[in-house]
DNA sequence: CATGCCAAG
DNA sequence: CTTGTCATG
């Protein structure tokens, strides 16, 4: 018997040793989600907070990390499943960014395979933006590759996490000042069209068509996140079974300042009934 | 009418950004020094907080600095002073040194030259000892020449700060372990054993001839602090005519672990009668 | 085990 | 503005 998926989340924790200390494990320890993708965990497996692993063992969580191994306190990204994972895969057979800690795809019992993203962030005009590009274009082939092995198979499939692409002007607050900068840029909108083309669903937008945001990330930076200045970069994609079955979604916006405890906020995705 | 210089105190902050949010500024609106020679500043003048900068507006202090030109963030020396400083003079002529923020020297009203000193730290057997004593061999002849100076002109002198050195067996907890550690190798002890056959008076040990310690620094590492595994480095060296003034001297160490602002804590010399 | 720097976000 | 790193103390 395998135990059903109600919900997913995607958080960018901004260091998990300093989200462990200012609230992350409290929302941890709440939250209904049965499968977690975080990104930029910037610790390795032996530099997880002891209160954090004791809080996965006691409420019998499974971690699986993908830390950079390239760039120490870079990166990393990790999924946490109520469920054993039946297979783990780090990175997407791209050698420029397989050791990175960008990308980990987990089977889980049941037919769905959950992936954590962390899609570089990108500096208009630099080496940095090119790097953005190189990934975007190969990370591209494996979502397409995956989508059509998937309606082939059967299988499902999530791919959370953060995207560092805000794919229309209703998802960041100042769009017109931005169409310059990474994140925003015409061709990483259009990128990532092509993957909804293709058949990929953004299921936050779809369940919430009409509406500016709902915004997943702001700058420490001024006064941002108290004027709601944000962007929504953090995306949950599925394959159609699992868009279809999408029942709700919501950003989960700290109540305030003080009790933040990343520059992003999770992004929570309900599936199926009330049940 | 020369306003008299009751108390004169040295106090290495470690970084005086930090220590200014940790209690510092409790403590100098409290003290009744005169003269205060700061260390470890590793700040710039515009880089000095504004709680402190107005503290010192509010209390009437003149403050002279020696930054480091050479490394930002780094040493830095200071005088505080309630009477305005007739000369300032940065470095002791030591093109080595002079740009390093280590020595400031200031001529106060009434005949009183009182400098600030952070004394390189060093490491046994690395090219940093060597830089320790090369700046120990020049700053010797500049305080014999200083020490002879003031002889013939009647002038007194202080020169107050972290020496980085222990000069005997009863200035460090475990003298045994330390007879090969940088600031107890018995070459730094004799090198300060004839600044005071020169004539040099050391004050916190004249008037404390039969203790252990005090001591002004703990590491940060370990228990060192709570269990008083400290060393008397910070020393306030005179001329014979203050030395005969001193009526006091005291290491103010802080009550706990919490109410420390730095790994040091502030000696304070105490000058003439009760009045 | 702290400091302030740095590159990155 | 915040993260984790680093050299220095």
């Amino acid at each position: 018997m395998v135990p059903p998926v109600r919900a997913i989340a995607a958080a960018n924790v901004n260091g998990v040793r300093a989200a462990s200390v200012k609230g992350m494990l409290d929302w941890l320890a709440a939250t209904d989600a049965d499968v977690i993708c975080l990104q930029e965990v910037r610790a390795r497996p032996d530099e997880v907070p002891v209160a954090l692993r004791e809080l996965l063992d006691a409420h019998g969580w499974h971690l699986r990390m993908a830390p950079s191994e390239t760039a120490k306190g870079r990166n990393g990204v990790a999924v946490l499943s109520r469920a054993e994972p039946e297979a783990v895969r780090i990175g997407f057979g791209d050698p420029a960014s397989d050791l990175d800690g960008r990308y980990l795809e987990v089977d889980l019992p049941g037919g769905l395979t959950v992936a954590s993203l962390y899609l570089p962030k990108g500096v208009a005009g630099t080496d940095r933006q090119d790097a953005k590009d190189a990934f975007c274009k190969t990370f591209a082939d494996h979502l397409r590759t995956a989508f059509d092995r998937c309606a082939v198979t059967g299988r499902e499939m999530v791919v959370a996490g953060d995207w560092n692409i805000a794919p229309t002007e209703r998802d960041l607050r100042n769009w017109r000042n931005n169409q310059r900068n990474s994140g925003f840029l015409p061709y990483e909108r259009e990128w990532f069209a092509a993957l909804l083309a293709h058949g990929w669903s953004d299921v936050v937008r779809d369940l919430h068509p009409d509406t500016d945001g709902p915004y997943t990330w702001w700058t420490y930076r001024g006064r941002a996140f108290d004027n709601d200045v944000g962007w929504r970069i953090d995306h949950v994609l599925t394959t159609p079974g699992v868009a279809a079955a999408a029942t709700g979604a919501v950003v989960q916006r700290a109540a305030s300042h003080d009790a933040r405890w990343s520059d992003h906020a999770p992004v929570l995705v309900r599936l199926g009934g009330a049940g």
